[in-house]
DNA sequence: TTGTATGCGTTATCAA
DNA sequence: TTGATAACGCATACAA
């Protein structure tokens, strides 16, 4: 015969010991299932509540199926933008009662795919995830295949087969470009951190992002449509630090033809990439011009305010987590939403050094 | 006779089977206990492959009482510096083979003893807890006394009785104002999103969270040694939007003796304050002296950039998960950690308007 | 080393 | 409406 002890804790049998009646209608009354008369509901109650009862959510999981919590991986919750994203899922998911397991990758795809088969070993009910690479991605196919609805947000991967919640911010970006163009600019750098698989870009290279992607993409059509020519040496990546910054602003001033604009990725990359542009004196706008592609508060502030572009990154986050639900609860998928950023012109674009209304 | 459908998964019985072993021997090849032969893991481990089993990781901790993660309960993801906790916390969680289970609770007192009882229900090994009050505790306090760890971060309780990671942020706060008393400022305002539970604040009062006490005690403490009179209206709370702000900023403003330096509680209030003193044409540090109690990257781009104080977030987030699995994993708990922020000087101090070095 | 039989704390099924 | 009991998927005590 075996025997083994519980955990100590209370169970429903404790319950039903305790109010007289089997352990089933003890559940039933807990559970709000099935009939209870209102009598034994009422012993019931008490009891729980005498004995501080609480359900096991882990057993009553592994019989329903359901873990009443979603999954959610991400690259980085430091960087404000997914922090923003995050408070938004999170606040959905509060409003349909599921907690939010949280899983930070540091943008390792190892991580990512670990993080995906433990959250499905924990039973998940749906996956919230912004891929590390847009090609990499037979674990998240994997987590559908296994019957557990994923949701991606900001960033899509190569195949358009799952629900997506992205910025379209190719858009943009080629607006962001044309006001540089119209500002007078014509050797307009763009900086990310995105490592790059390559040892040098070209043009119409695949890159391993779909926000970086878009971002290049609506870069180079801005450029075609003005007649200006691509030059892959104003496309820079890897600009994870302060240091790498530092290095690549280095080597983009000394080019034959350096830039007269820069266009940093997103907000973190700005603050690293103002920071050096201070150090080595160089000044916004009279120097050179620059443009954020993500908004934050602080840009208002600085000196000069800095133009960029506004994301809802809450509504991203809200807009994901809907879609999640939507698959959850049963409802048809199938969603591809595209949410709109806009650009915010401040004032830290200017016509370049020495340019003349009639070069224009 | 009950019949009952599994959920379709693919479960170790499956996996047996195949194998040609029994159930226990497939369980204990794939959990990597008790004793099995080579031969048997080797059929085994093939089976589970082929089939792409993957262990119900409920089923698991149904067992064995762990779940093999942590819950994390905090006011605001959104908040920069929570952020930075947040990731030092999932770093550790993650070299511990163990997940993050984050609550986000808008510092509501409700969502909080929600989240808490339901990340218990859910069986999470330990509690990582920002408490939104010093004195409403008792879920707290029941969440150790059901067996479960609870580590506090970041803010402490009114009963000394968990382990607890925080800043002394008292210390650096005198510091501040004494920093700004050698400037020649005698009226400094204090301005914090807190809530005030009365009407007005008067000085030595009760307040709901130990950071602000901690930074009040610290403000009250300097003024005292300086001799200087300590003016309950010159204590601000609820700046919780830009709205409240400048609601505030315009009642001290209009003051019969205005404040000549303001202390901004964190940097998102920070954020909202510089930009009403902007509005309202207040220069800084000419007009107005202003100093933020969290640095965050921007402060040293903005115009001026803004003294503030340092605080190392991410090792707070590393020290409290630290503790929280040292805990967990057995060894003796009983901490109370601090760890020390430090002043950054920037250019955001300057003598109040008017002030000549014969006043000091 | 292996297989059998329970046990974990729920929910679900059946007969009463 | 009720109670007895199987089932969920795994871990484990015990006998073989």
């Amino acid at each position: 015969m075996a025997r083994r002890q519980g955990t100590g804790e209370v169970t429903i049998s404790d319950v039903a010991r305790r109010a007289g009646v089997s352990k089933a209608q003890a559940a039933r009354a807990m559970g709000g299932y099935g009939s209870v008369s209102s009598e034994v509901k009422q012993l019931v109650m008490q009891a729980a509540q005498e004995l501080r009862y609480r359900p096991n959510a882990l057993a009553r999981s592994i019989n329903t199926g359901k873990s009443q919590s979603i999954g959610v991986v991400v690259g980085d919750v430091e960087n404000p933008y997914f922090g923003q994203v995050i408070r938004g899922i999170s606040d959905v998911a509060r409003h349909h009662d599921y907690d939010v397991v949280l899983a930070n990758t540091g943008e390792s795809l190892q991580d990512e795919e670990k993080a995906v088969k433990v959250l499905l070993d924990k039973r998940v009910d749906g996956l919230l995830i912004c891929p590390t690479s847009r090609s990499a991605h037979s674990h998240i196919l994997d987590a559908e295949r296994a019957g557990r609805p994923v949701v991606l947000f900001d960033r899509d991967i190569s195949v358009p087969a799952l629900d997506v919640v992205q910025m379209s911010i190719a858009e943009v970006t080629s607006q962001v470009i044309d006001s540089l163009i119209d500002a007078g600019h014509r050797r307009i750098a763009y900086i990310s951190t995105l490592k790059l698989s390559t040892r040098k870009f070209v043009p119409g290279q695949e890159l391993d992002l779909s926000t970086v992607t878009q971002r290049v993409d609506g870069i180079c059509l801005a450029l075609k449509r003005s007649g200006i020519e691509i030059d892959p040496g104003l496309f820079r990546f890897g600009a994870t630090d302060r240091e790498a910054m530092q290095q690549l602003v280095e080597e983009l001033m000394h080019l034959s033809s350096p830039p007269t604009a820069l266009v940093a990725s997103d907000s973190l990359v700005a603050l690293d990439l103002l920071s050096v542009l201070r150090r080595r004196d160089l000044r916004v706008p009279t120097d050179i011009s620059v443009v954020m592609l993500d908004d934050q508060p602080w840009a208002e502030l600085v000196e000069p305010p800095i133009t960029s572009v506004f994301q809802p990154a809450y509504d991203l986050g809200e807009q994901a987590a809907g879609a999640l639900f939507e698959r959850i609860e049963g409802t048809t998928g199938g969603r591809r939403i595209w949410l709109t950023p806009n650009l915010v012109h401040r004032s830290s674009v200017a016509p370049p050094p020495g340019w003349r209304e009639l070069d224009r």
